[in-house]
DNA sequence: CTGAAAGCGCTTACAG
DNA sequence: CTGAAAGCGCTTACAG
């Protein structure tokens, strides 16, 4: 049927060891003449590698597995489209798996990869998974968790420093002039997001730290009044239909606040979506924020502030971790992007 | 190492050929008694077939092959979503590749997708592709173009019927009064948007067919007065910078149209953004009509009317194809779902 | 219904 | 530098 390479071994009068040396550029070393007869039958008969006799042979499938919480979300497409490339960039083809939110789906998806022998998964999480990585550990393979883990697991975890992120959005605000910054979070405290809700808590409950962008520092920071309210804790599910509803919700309640903390960009554009049908004018009546700061987030109507996740250092790190495992610690910064969403015009 | 087909079969105290064919619940039968003995082995060993031993000697891998265009583009990112999920439906695994719009990154792919021994191809695609099924119909395996494929290409396409979602577009606006309707087109006239482009050009300048949604026959037809200008024709890049920084360009020369209808969702966002950042009012004095239908025009600000492509059953149909190739003709219809940007005000 | 054995297309010691 | 051969973990005729 498909050219093998006992055909182009026959092809150049030599041994099929000698054609897997040169087609793979080793571990022996080959005659220039031979090497070239090889080539020659190689191309006369369109000789194309099977990988998966290579893989079986060799236990390693240059496959990676990519499973990711929710493809549809802009945070985790965006995420895994860098860590596609990334593993493009190194010769590796990617399984990719949507999980869709479903924990025994996410479960599912890496029994599945496990099985077809990928060289290394890369589990972008959400809150609420099983400890997937122990089975890939169990079988030896290499595993990474990106943007969350589950609190038992000991793989090791790509995300950013969110708590830094959320108090530079609560300042940022506060030098908008407000003092009433209510958080948008997800349906329970779990993940990521519950860490995002906490640092925005302790923001306002406490005294403020030195902001963390430098360029900011000349702003003066506006004290909170003594008779301030308590924080005001918004919640609803991580979609765009949900968090149009929260703002249609809110206004009939009028129950607006005037500031925003969103906790995600999928969240953060159903609140724009909402508040477009009502009338409700972004950011002269509500102030907004972002905490993924997706490409996305540039591009909707007005453009979002947001705190920018690096995402493609995240992927590249990520990567990274699972061809050549290190202990240093990796907690990247997510830069405050101010755009119009916040009350910022920006030039250009 | 890992446990084997062999393990199991010496401590349930049979055959390997026996273990496959419980594992497999066939090709042949197997006693009760010894399917039991096969089980209990199988569980207290862990067993986990390898599936790459398996597709080497089955000669199925149980994986198919995706290529998409461009991954950060709306449309066909929710492509890829539905056909991995229709895929995964069935039982295949996904090898997933992003060709980035660059033909020989597609070509590479493939390539790639057919040394790992896919069972198909799936080919989202845009203009400019090489012919890279080809490839796939010599190494006999099945594949399946989407969205586009090129002129000289003779595998099967799924693609929803275009003319006549423009051609409805084309209607509802003039039911809305405009009489003036530009067109945002891709940088050239190949591809489908090329077909989008002259279905709404042959719209405008000759009599219009019957309106294709039944609910809307009531509906007057406004006639074109004799003095109509020729038809306008804008052109960006298909990203939404280009698409936004095409809306400061004509608002700054005065150009800017009154009701105008968009090749892609892509640029339709950006549009969307551009007008926000400059203060232009949508639908007020720009009506727009997207031609994609994403999930994610819902969710615009304000939100998208749009002809929404049945990305769901194209999914479906793709991979249909695959596993029983048919030649019957499949062009579904795209129906429009006014929103607020063209000027309706939907309830709900 | 079950078992012994060949073979999928490679890679890789091993011997020369 | 090259070749003969074993073996990766399965499936599948073939024989019994």
């Amino acid at each position: 049927m498909a050219v093998t390479l006992a055909d182009v071994a026959r092809r150049a009068g030599t041994s099929t060891a000698v054609v897997s040396y040169v087609m793979n550029n080793g571990p022996r070393p080959v005659a220039a003449a031979t090497r070239d007869r090889v080539l020659a039958a190689a191309a006369e008969l369109d000789y194309r590698p099977n990988r998966i006799a290579r893989a079986l042979r060799a236990r390693t499938s240059g496959v990676v597995g990519l499973v990711l919480a929710g493809a549809s979300n802009p945070y985790y497409a965006a995420l895994g489209r860098h860590i596609e490339q990334e593993l493009e960039t190194r010769g590796k083809l990617t399984l990719f798996g949507n999980a869709a939110f479903a924990p025994d789906r996410q479960q599912q998806l890496i029994e599945r990869f496990l099985a077809a022998q990928v060289d290394g998964l890369v589990i972008v999480s959400a809150d609420g998974g099983h400890d997937v990585a122990a089975r890939a550990a169990a079988a030896k393979v290499p595993a990474v968790y990106v943007h969350h883990r589950p609190a038992e697991a000991r793989t090791p975890l790509v995300a950013a420093d969110n708590a830094t992120a959320v108090r530079s959005a609560v300042e940022h605000l506060r030098r908008h002039g407000h003092q009433h910054i209510a958080f948008l979070a997800g349906p329970d405290d779990a993940g990521p997001v519950g860490e995002r809700r906490r640092a925005w808590h302790e923001a306002l409950t406490s005294r403020p730290g030195p902001a963390p962008d430098a360029a900011d520092e000349q702003a003066p920071v506006l004290l909170r009044s003594a008779d301030e309210q308590a924080p005001v804790l918004l919640r609803c599910d991580y979609s765009r239909a949900s968090a149009a509803a929260l703002v249609h919700r809110l206004a009939a309640e009028d129950r607006l606040p005037r500031a925003l903390i969103i906790a995600t960009d999928e969240q953060a554009i159903g609140i724009l979506a909402g508040a477009s049908a009502i009338g409700l004018r972004i950011p002269e009546q509500l102030a907004v924020i972002s905490l993924d700061g997706t490409p996305e987030s540039a591009y909707t109507a007005p453009a979002l502030s947001a705190t920018r996740q690096p995402l493609e250092a995240m992927a590249h790190h990520a990567v990274n971790l699972l061809f050549v495992p290190t202990a240093e610690p990796f907690l990247p910064h997510a830069p405050l992007i101010p755009r119009r969403s916040c009350g910022c015009v920006p030039t250009g």
